[in-house]
RNA sequence: GGUGCCGUAGGCAAAUUGGUAAAGCCACAGGUCUUUCAAUCCUGCGCUUGCGGGUUCAACUCCCGUCGGCACUGCCA
């Protein structure tokens, strides 16, 4: 449309370097009605990415005309996860409840040029017709029984006192077709449409009702000069009847792009009901924002270089286009995210990773002193390898910041071991005579404890472990060691586990 | 029921756009390393593109049919 209007007022050597000005403006337009959830979350990663690769603007508009379902605090939660994904935006956010007149107005328009007319059906009626439709076999759709109504028969439903909603109307006979950018050309018969749409809810019939979804989206977009419509597939349908909205506005038609959804392991639209679908959920349990990023984006598209896993949203940014988004909808992966995060997780230096884990260990309410750096990092050292969430980490390291951890069954099994006892007497025994343990005097320690107690090292280290850490396998023993030993709770370990020994 | 969309290995996917299919990643299995688990590294595993026709020298790519899945079908968004 806008390009049409374009090519027929200016000459054609001026469209080509009109298009390159034109700025590609984008929205994402999440309903408050809970907190930032994925598939929204990934909606506007892709509208960040077209944003951001053309050089356009992302706009954040709340969509709360919901007023029963819409909470202040669900705002907050999506205006902070996107933040915490990176996904700025430049403009908003928006919020619809305070553009009420706007929407009004527009109404207003419509009423005036006979497109839209007050409806006076009450809900039994609909409930009613809806039924006697289905009996027949028909698809339920309003029956546009109030489209010609006389001011008589207006007046008399006003004296019974019934309240209109407002339909716009839609034309059975209209062909409708957009070319989707994710989907090619898509087309809709306005028969199949459900019939005169309601646009705003029941008001007295000198009011105008609260404004509705599909019509509101229209007004804005129009009002914020959004050219590309990014959304969810589950909104094909209602694009359909938005552009004959448009239309209606006298308003250019944006191009859009239906991307595919994200599905749950049954293949369902992922929902709540779905365990964790919200972003602060996936934030707590310790996924960093780059991997959650990166997963998203890998959700339905592939940079050119396919072999490519990872990377940050803003190199996506630079290679994304649609012609590499998929239209099937794409099965939710825990393995793969879990995969991409620890590999995330790997790559954080040590004192970042510290900073990144000292809310968890606070939380999992371990006593220690945050301004213990060098202890700390150490041991962010000693497990970021092993991490797939920042939340492992409190299991983790539960060992190293409880003072008496008890000893789990295989550990008491093996400091039941013969020769355990020797063994851990002989560690005790040079540990008395030692200040702090570095790393090389706890492996002489452990061959002096093997030729005193004629043993292997093998038992040795099984013993240790068992007594040290209460279990048989975790993170790396003499580093476990060195970290315990520097607070002072080494020795009273191995007299714990002595006294299980003997 | 209706309308629309989609359909490549268990999952995510690639295939210079009609020109040798199953690249890459996850998962899984085995091995490596190590005192253990994990990580790492190595190796293996999956096969003719839902199915059936058609067009063509050639079809995952185009056409028809069929089956299946999903989405929508609100005075929710």
């Amino acid at each position: 449309m806008t390009m049409l209007e374009v090519r027929c007022c200016f000459p054609l050597f001026l469209f080509s370097s009109l298009i390159s000005v034109m700025s590609v403006r984008v929205r994402i337009a999440p309903s408050p009605t809970g907190n930032l959830h994925i598939g929204t979350a990934r909606t506007a990663v892709f509208n960040w990415l077209f944003a951001r690769h053309h050089g356009g603007q992302f706009i954040l508009r709340i969509e709360d005309t919901d007023l029963e379902r819409s909470r202040p605090e669900f705002t907050q939660n999506i205006l902070d996860g996107l933040t915490w994904l990176g996904l700025n935006w430049d403009e908003g956010p928006f919020f619809q409840t305070k553009r009420m007149d706007l929407y009004q107005q527009a109404i207003r328009t419509l009423l005036d040029n006979g497109l839209a007319y007050r409806c006076y059906t009450s809900e039994a009626e609909l409930d009613e017709m809806r039924a006697a439709q289905e009996a027949r076999g028909q698809a339920p759709r309003y029956d546009n029984r109030h489209r010609h109504l006389t001011p008589d028969q207006e007046a008399a439903f006003q004296a019974e006192g019934r309240l209109p909603v407002i339909r716009f109307k839609i034309e059975d006979g209209r062909e409708i077709a957009w070319k989707d950018m994710v989907r090619g050309t898509v087309s809709w018969r306005g028969s199949d449409l459900g019939g005169d749409m309601v646009i705003a809810r029941r008001a007295p019939a000198d009011e105008i009702g609260q404004p509705l979804y599909n019509f509101v989206v229209v007004v804005d977009d129009v009002d914020m000069n959004i050219t590309h419509v990014i959304r969810g597939e589950d909104h094909v349908a209602n694009t359909a009847k938005q552009i004959l909205l448009y239309e209606a506005l006298g308003a250019a038609v944006p191009e859009f792009a239906h991307t595919p959804l994200i599905l749950s392991p049954a293949g369902k639209k992922l929902s709540k009901r779905d365990g964790v679908t919200s972003i602060s959920d996936f934030r707590k349990m310790g996924y960093v924002a780059d991997a959650l990023g990166n997963y998203m984006t890998l959700l339905g598209w592939s940079p050119p270089d396919s072999t490519q896993e990872r990377f940050t949203l803003a190199e996506a940014a630079e290679q994304f286009s649609f012609d590499r988004v998929t239209k099937a909808g794409a099965k939710f992966d825990w393995d793969k995210l879990n995969w991409l995060n620890s590999q995330y997780l790997h790559d954080i230096p040590a004192d970042r990773l510290t900073d990144l884990l000292i809310p968890y260990w606070q939380n999992a309410g371990y006593e220690f002193d945050p301004g213990d750096r060098p202890w700390l990092e150490q041991l962010a050292a000693l497990i970021g390898a092993s991490l797939v969430r920042l939340e492992d980490a409190v299991e983790m390291s539960r060992y190293l910041f409880i003072v008496d951890v008890g000893f789990s069954d295989t550990a008491t099994a093996q400091l039941q071991q013969d020769g355990t006892a020797a063994a851990l007497q002989s560690i005790l025994d040079s540990l008395a005579s030692t200040q702090t343990l570095t790393a090389d005097e706890a492996q002489t320690m452990i061959k002096t404890a093997v030729s005193t107690a004629s043993v292997k090292k093998g038992l040795v280290m099984r013993s240790l472990r068992a007594a040290l850490t209460g279990d048989m396998q975790g993170p790396d023993l003499i580093q476990s060691w060195l970290l315990l030993n520097q607070h002072q709770i080494d020795q009273r370990r191995l007299q714990q586990a002595l006294a299980i020994a003997k």
